[in-house]
DNA sequence: CGCTCAAATCTTTTT
DNA sequence: GATTTGAGCG
C-alpha cells in the first residue's frame, strides 16, 4: 500500500526543517530524574522513532513525559497530538500522569484506544462513513449472536461451521484489513467462510451495527477514502504517540499509517518480549516495517530497569533467553539482589489456595506490605475460584479483576438492549434479546415467522412486527407499542429518567422481583442507573474529548467534495468555529463538525457501555488484594507477585505449546508476570488441580526450571522434575475431590467477582472530581438555556428546547425543530441564540 | 407456548 | 463448573 497523503505540502514540511527557535539549554524541570536514554528520547526531534522500551524502564513516563515536553517547547499543540493506546486503563492512566505534569487543559488532544478513537472519528464522519449517526456496537457476545442467528437463517450446518470458529474467521480478516473481495478461497470451507463473512457484513450495515474490527476497519478505510478527512487529520495530527507498539496487528498499523501525514511524526513505543497478543492477530513484525516503511532514524533502547531487584530480573532475563524470536536487549537494574524468588509446591490447588491466604496474611501483618501491593496472577480465568474462595473464607480483602465485567451482565445487557431499541430500532440482535424477556408469551414460533417475514419484505424486524397478524401478530404489536410509548415519554428526560422509565415499563425490575436470586440483579439494574447518571454528569470533563484542530497552516482543502457527504469547506469552517469558540472549549465527542448536531446522551452512554465493559476502576482506593490474569497485569506493577498454577498444560497452555511460536508467547507471558515485581516474587505449582470439574494431575511447569537456580529458594523440596509425586498426588485426589460444603454458602456465584459483598462489582467513576457547583447550561455566546425556549440555529431555523444535559458550553441541548425534527446539539459548537425565554 | 429439569458439551488470553 | 440444548409437563 502506497504512503496516503502523499501531496507534499511545502508549508508544513518548512516549519520543521526551519531551526528550532531556542532550543534554550536550559534543560526543562520535566526531564528531572530522568536517566540519559529517557531523556533523549523525550527531546527526539520531530520525526519517526522507535522506543524499545524493556519492562520497567519507564516507558509510560517517557511517553508522558515527551507529550509534556512537546507543549512546554511549543512545538505542538494540545490539539495536533494524538496518543493512542490499548486498553481504557493505560489510556486513563496517562491522561491522569500527565494532567499531574501539565497545569495547560489537555483537552484538545485524542487520547485513547485504538477502538475509541476509531469511533469517534466514525461518528464525526458517519456519513461518509456510510453509517447510521446512531450506529451500535456489538461485543463478542452480539457478534457471536448476530453469526448464529445468521447460520441458522440460511441453514449451514452449524457443525461444520460452529459460529465461534466463524466470528473468529471474519475478525481475523477484518484484523488483516481483508473485506470478504479480498479474502483468498482455496478450498471449499474458505469459501463457505468468506460467504458468511459477506453475509454478516450485509446483515450488520442492515441493521446499523458494528463490531470491535470494524470500527478499526472502517476507520481505516474512511481516511483511505475520502481524501479531504485524511488531509485534515493528517494535518492535524502533527505527533502521534503509540504505546504498546508490538501488539499492533495489521490494520492498526495500516490505520496509523493513514494519519501519518508528511508532517507527522511517529512516536512508537513497544518491547519485543512483552508481546503477547499474536493470539488475536498482533504482529511484533509491525516493528521491524515500521522502521522500514517510515524509514525511522531514530532508535532508542531502554534498558535500566527501576522496577525489580536483582533475583527477580535476573530470573526473568534468563527466562526470556530461552527464546529465539528476539530483537535482542537486556534488562540491568541499579538495585541490590533483593530477597530469592520463592516456589512453593502444592498438593492442590485447594492447598495452594490456603498458602497463598496465609502468606499473604504474612506479609500483611507482619511486614506491613498494604494489600493493594499484593497481586496474584494467573493463566487463564477459570483458576481465580479457587483462590477467592480461600480469601473470602480469610477474611482478606481482594478485587478481582476481568471475569465478567458490568456491562456483559445478562440484566445488564437486557436493559441496554430496551435503550438501544429506543436508538436504533433496526437493532436485530437487541429485538431478539428482549422481546420476549420479560415472556410475553412470544415464543420461537412467532419468532420465526417474523424473520420469515422480514427477510421477505427487506425490513428490520422490529419495523416488520407491524405489519404481523393473528395472535402472534397482537403480541408483537404491543411489544412495539410498549418501545414506541418508551420512546414518547422519553422525549425531553434526562439520561438518567429515561433508564429509570425503561426499568419500570419494560417489567424487567419486576421480573427479577420474582426471582429468587434475583436481588443483585436488582441491585445491579439500579446501579445502570446511576452510572448514567454519573455519565451525564461526568462528561463534560470526560476523558475522551474530541477537540477540532487548533493548527493551521492555511491550506485550504479545494477539491469539490460534497458528493462524499462533507465538503473540505464544512472541514474548515468548524475548524475556525471551533478555534472562536469562546474559552478555546474543544468541541464534544461524537459531534458534527457542520451543524453541531451531536449524539443523545443515552446514544453516548451506550457507547460508553460497548466500549468500557464496566473495566472497573471502582474500589480501586480501597486496600485489597488484587487477582488478575497475567494478561490484565501488563503494565501495572506491585511490591509483591504471586504467580500461581505453573505447570504444564496450563501455563504454558496445552493449546499453545505445540508449536514454537506459541510457546514463545506463553513465555513471553511468564516474563510480562515476573517483570511485575518490585520485592518478592512467589511462584508456584500443583499436584493435583480441579478443572473442568474433575482432577488433573499435572508437571511441574518448564519455566520453573528456565528460572536459574541461583536466585532461587524453594519453600518445599523440590523435586526430580518429572511428576514430582504423581503418586502422592493420586493419594490427595480423592481427598480433594469434590468442593467443600462451604463453597456453597459462602455467598459466592453470581457476584463472584465482588471483593466486598454488598456493593456492585462495578460502580460510577469517582465523583468526588466534579466541580459542586455546575455551571447553568448555556450557549457557545454564553446565553443560559433552559426547556422551554425558543431558539435559532444557523441551519435548522428556529426551535424549541426540549431538555439540557451536561454544565456550561460542554452542555448538550436537545431542540424541537419546526422544520428538521429533534435533534441533541453541542453547544461548544452548534450556534444557537435564544430568541425567546 | 413457557417453564423446569436433565443431559451434553466445552472450556486461554481481550479491545 | 458453566452454559447451552433437549424433553416433558402444565
Amino acid at each position: 500500500m502506497r504512503r496516503p497523503g502523499a501531496v507534499s505540502i511545502s508549508m508544513t514540511f518548512d516549519l520543521f526543517s526551519s531551526p528550532e527557535p531556542t532550543p534554550s539549554p536550559a534543560p526543562s524541570p520535566l526531564l528531572d530524574g530522568l536517566n540519559a536514554e529517557q531523556a533523549a528520547a523525550v527531546t527526539l526531534p520531530d520525526a519517526h522513532a522507535l522506543i524499545l522500551a524493556g519492562a520497567g524502564s519507564g516507558k509510560t513516563r517517557v511517553l508522558t513525559t515527551r507529550i509534556a515536553w512537546l507543549l512546554h517547547m511549543g512545538r505542538v499543540s494540545p490539539g495536533g497530538i494524538l496518543a493512542v493506546t490499548f486498553t481504557n486503563k493505560a489510556a486513563r492512566e496517562m491522561q491522569a500522569r500527565l494532567g499531574a505534569m501539565l497545569p495547560l487543559n489537555i483537552r484538545g488532544m485524542w487520547m485513547g484506544t485504538f477502538h475509541g478513537l476509531c469511533n469517534r472519528m466514525l461518528r464525526a464522519h458517519h456519513q461518509a462513513a456510510q453509517l447510521p449517526a446512531t450506529f451500535q456496537i456489538l461485543d463478542m457476545q452480539d457478534q457471536q449472536s448476530a453469526i448464529k442467528r445468521l447460520i441458522k437463517q440460511f441453514g449451514v450446518d452449524e457443525e461444520r461451521f460452529p459460529p465461534k470458529q466463524v466470528m473468529w474467521f471474519i475478525n481475523g480478516c477484518k484484523e488483516e484489513g481483508m473485506r470478504p473481495g479480498d479474502v483468498s478461497v482455496r478450498d471449499e470451507e474458505s469459501r463457505k467462510k468468506v460467504e458468511l463473512y459477506q453475509l454478516y457484513q450485509d446483515q450488520c450495515q442492515r441493521e446499523g451495527v458494528v463490531d470491535f474490527a470494524e470500527l478499526l476497519l472502517r476507520s481505516y478505510e474512511l481516511l483511505r477514502d475520502h481524501a479531504p478527512i485524511r488531509d485534515h487529520y493528517q494535518r492535524r495530527f502533527r505527533h502521534i504517540l503509540v504505546d504498546e507498539f508490538q501488539d499492533t496487528n495489521r490494520l492498526q498499523y495500516l490505520w496509523l499509517k493513514q494519519l501519518a501525514g508528511t508532517g507527522s511524526s511517529v512516536f512508537a513505543v513497544g518491547d519485543d518480549d512483552q508481546s503477547i497478543y499474536a493470539f488475536r492477530g498482533a504482529r511484533v513484525g509491525n516493528m521491524a516495517d515500521f522502521v522500514r516503511e517510515f524509514d525511522v532514524q531514530h532508535q532508542i533502547k531502554l534498558e535500566e530497569n527501576y522496577r525489580s531487584h536483582g533475583h527477580i530480573l535476573d530470573s526473568a532475563n534468563a527466562l526470556i533467553a530461552h527464546n529465539t524470536q528476539r530483537l535482542g536487549k537486556n534488562l540491568r537494574t541499579a538495585q541490590g539482589a533483593g530477597e530469592p524468588v520463592r516456589v512453593f509446591e502444592a498438593p492442590s490447588d485447594l492447598a495452594e489456595a490456603a498458602w497463598l491466604v496465609d502468606e499473604m496474611k504474612h506479609l500483611s501483618r507482619d511486614d506491613g506490605v498494604p494489600l493493594h501491593e499484593i497481586a496474584v496472577l494467573y493463566r487463564s480465568n477459570a483458576q481465580s475460584r479457587v483462590i477467592e474462595t480461600a480469601l473470602a473464607q480469610s477474611g482478606l480483602a481482594y478485587r478481582v479483576y476481568g471475569g465478567l465485567r458490568f456491562f456483559e451482565r445478562a440484566e445488564i445487557k437486557h436493559a441496554l438492549a430496551y435503550l438501544r431499541l429506543l436508538e436504533t430500532p433496526s437493532d436485530d440482535t437487541s429485538f431478539l434479546r428482549v422481546v420476549n424477556f420479560p415472556a410475553r408469551g412470544i415464543g420461537a414460533r412467532s419468532i420465526e415467522a417474523l424473520q420469515t417475514q422480514a427477510r421477505a419484505l427487506g425490513l428490520p424486524l422490529y419495523t416488520a412486527a407491524k405489519g404481523m397478524t393473528g395472535r402472534a401478530g397482537t403480541l408483537l404489536q404491543s411489544f412495539v407499542a410498549l418501545i414506541e410509548v418508551m420512546r414518547e415519554q422519553a422525549q425531553g428526560l434526562s439520561l438518567r429518567e429515561v433508564v429509570d422509565l425503561m426499568l419500570e415499563q419494560s417489567g424487567l425490575v419486576e421480573h427479577y422481583r420474582g426471582e429468587r436470586d434475583g436481588g443483585d440483579r436488582i441491585e445491579n439494574l439500579q446501579e445502570l442507573a446511576s452510572a448514567a447518571e454519573a455519565f451525564v454528569r461526568l462528561e463534560g470533563f470526560h476523558t475522551d474529548q474530541a477537540a477540532l484542530p487548533t493548527t493551521s497552516e492555511g491550506v485550504t482543502l479545494t477539491q469539490g467534495l460534497a458528493s462524499q457527504g462533507l465538503s473540505g469547506d464544512a472541514l474548515d469552517q468548524a475548524m475556525l468555529e471551533s478555534r472562536d469558540a469562546p474559552g478555546g472549549q474543544p468541541a464534544p465527542d461524537y459531534v458534527d463538525l457542520d451543524t453541531g448536531e451531536t449524539l443523545s446522551p443515552l446514544a453516548a452512554f451506550l457507547t460508553h457501555a460497548a466500549l468500557e465493559a464496566g473495566d472497573n476502576q471502582a474500589q480501586a482506593g480501597q486496600d485489597a488484594v488484587q487477582l488478575m490474569t497475567v494478561h490484565a497485569s501488563k503494565g501495572l506493577e506491585f511490591d509483591v507477585v504471586f504467580i500461581t498454577g505453573l505447570e504444564e498444560g496450563l501455563f504454558p497452555h496445552e493449546n499453545s505449546a505445540a508449536d514454537t511460536a506459541g510457546l514463545e508467547e506463553e513465555r513471553r507471558l511468564m516474563y510480562v508476570a515476573i517483570t511485575r515485581a518490585r520485592q518478592r516474587l512467589y511462584l508456584s505449582h500443583t499436584q493435583t488441580r480441579l478443572l473442568h470439574g474433575q482432577s488433573r494431575y499435572n508437571f511441574r511447569s518448564r519455566f520453573l526450571d528456565e528460572v536459574p537456580s541461583e536466585c532461587v529458594q524453594w519453600l518445599t523440596p523440590k523435586s526430580g522434575g518429572f511428576g514430582s509425586g504423581v503418586g502422592a498426588s493420586l493419594a490427595h485426589g480423592g481427598q480433594y475431590g469434590r468442593m467443600p460444603a462451604w463453597s456453597k454458602d459462602s455467598g459466592f456465584g453470581r457476584s463472584a467477582s465482588n471483593a466486598y459483598p454488598g456493593q456492585p462489582a462495578w460502580s460510577a467513576p469517582n465523583l468526588t472530581n466534579a466541580p459542586l457547583e455546575r455551571p447553568p447550561v448555556q450557549t457557545s455566546a454564553g446565553q443560559a438555556l433552559r426547556a422551554g425556549m425558543q431558539v435559532f440555529h444557523n441551519k435548522f431555523g428556529e426551535g424549541k428546547v426540549l431538555a439540557v444535559e451536561g454544565s456550561g458550553t460542554d452542555g448538550k441541548a436537545q431542540v424541537s425543530f419546526t422544520r428538521h425534527g429533534t435533534k441533541w446539539l453541542s453547544l461548544a459548537v452548534a450556534k444557537l441564540t435564544v430568541v425567546e425565554t
